[in-house]
DNA sequence: AGCAGCGATACCGTCAAGGTATCGATCCCG
DNA sequence: CGGGATCGATACCTTGACGGTATCGCTGCT
């Protein structure tokens, strides 16, 4: 199968539409329909049940989607990676690692200058990016490295390393009456009246419906928490990260959260390995 | 990129060799040396460095080998799944797992059982393998799910519930004076004399090199600690196969192996979704 | 110097990918 | 119930990308 027939696919499965999908494909519409017939020849499978009026995925069809988004996604991965090791022998950075903004501050510092310090270290450019985005930028092959936090981020396909355990705590208004408590649970948050949990955008960048007030990163958090329009629940290790207007009380029934030190699990380069060994040692 | 380029260019990377390359790609050496000019232009980026006598990869060559492995490994992943999912529909077996040989019995027969007893529960076909092998057979869409043995098996590139953790035994022919210990250290292993540990074929078919006969399967393996000329480390949860023939004696400091149940991260089908939940029960 | 081996280049033929025009079926609406 | 609109499939044509053959130019080894 070429990478040509699966953005074809992906497309038609797309958009359950071939017109459209030809448009989208900027060509016309009958080599498109000519392509998935001999797609579906070549597997000896029914991708798509068509009437002339409805186009449907069939178990197959869906099956090919998924995977071919996959396929699609390692081969451009491919490429730009291909791009960005060209760059780096004639003297681009040398790794570009993926961080959350805001978190695990600590630790990358540590790591930075740990690295730094080794004999033969590539100059590392951190990308500061929002929630989840870290793996996105991992899997397009943008960024050679980066530190994930389980279990919010998904680790699939990735060689991981374990860096650090948190518990985590909750971030309140300073002199809301909750911060006298040694400890809570849960339940104590989510039946606080007048300050719900933040809603935090989708990778497609809409947010979730709910109560919450929106949020897109660190700054607007904390500040709408000082504010006194929401509370949140963080990993403990940012607490040396908050002014007076903000208390912080352990949350003990809160899932653990593991920072992990991810890559590609096909790393070639000599920088990414001493990186994670660095790290490993954390 | 097209899969064909990326076909072409793997071929070139591991012969070093346009000619070879060619024969083995079953086509004339000039248009795949244009294809590879034609890859370099529109990546940039040089791949080859070539004289008129030697082959070798550039850096960013020796990335691109390493993704375009993958990324070809993804499409022909996606081919295969797609003829399976579409097989499954006209009544073949609706799930294949793979498991080692001689491994796990218990569990995968407890597992077996109770997705059987699941409402909607589709035939489940078993493939028995050989250590490691269960990481290429779900690796190559072979397989849409197996028990992997961490450490041994790398589960990069997949998701995985944790079933169960296991220490390990060391197992020798009955009578041999360890036997008469309660427990030992890997030190006392590696210093048996005459009972070497035995070698297993690497994926390639191979044998690595040292003192300790060649086995390829459980049975093997056993007859041959029986026939008193090796000793192997297993998880304690053989010790209920072992004939009269046979001993086990715990090893304090070996790693502890934890099975796990693995499947590709991008499987939309119901049948997988159904028996991971029922294993993460176990 | 001459030969052998290798990758690159020049040139040519073919076929598959893509375009246009149109068909046939289905649904919607008056 | 009939006509128009919409959609995917088919028929037919054009073109350029891909592959083949012949040959060049360089290099290393006798």
């Amino acid at each position: 199968m070429e990478t040509r027939e699966l953005r074809y696919f992906v497309a038609v499965a797309e958009e359950l539409h071939f017109g459209r999908a030809a448009r989208r494909l900027g060509m016309a519409q009958p080599p498109l329909s000519r392509a998935i017939q001999q797609l579906e020849r070549r597997l000896g499978a029914a991708l798509l049940d068509r009437t002339s009026r409805t186009v449907t995925l069939t178990e197959a069809g869906s099956v090919l989607l998924a995977e071919s988004r996959a396929a699609l996604a390692a081969v451009d991965a491919a490429e730009r990676r291909t791009r960005r090791a060209a760059l780096t022998a004639t003297g681009g950075p040398g790794l570009i690692l993926a961080a959350k903004a805001g978190a695990s501050s600590e630790l990358l510092a540590k790591l930075l200058g740990l690295y730094a310090a080794e004999p033969g270290a590539t100059p590392v450019e951190v990308t500061l990016c929002g929630p989840g985005e870290q793996e996105r930028l991992l899997r397009e092959g943008r960024a050679d490295v980066a530190l994930l936090h389980r279990p919010f981020d998904s680790t699939a396909g990735f060689d991981t390393e374990e860096l650090s355990t948190e518990s985590q705590v909750v971030v309140l208004p300073a002199g809301h009456p909750l911060t006298l408590r040694a400890h809570v649970h849960l339940a104590d948050i989510t039946a606080l009246p007048g300050l719900p949990l933040p809603r935090w955008p989708a990778p497609d960048g809409t947010y979730p419906p709910g109560p919450g007030p929106q949020v897109r990163d660190h700054t607007q958090l904390l500040q709408t928490v000082a504010l006194g329009r929401a509370c949140t629940i963080l990993p403990e290790s940012c607490r040396n990260q908050l002014h007076d207007d903000l208390a912080a009380v352990p949350v003990l029934d809160a899932p653990t959260v593991t920072t992990v030190i991810a890559w590609p699990p096909h790393s070639r380069s000599r920088a990414v390995a001493d990186l994670i060994r660095i790290a490993a040692r954390l």
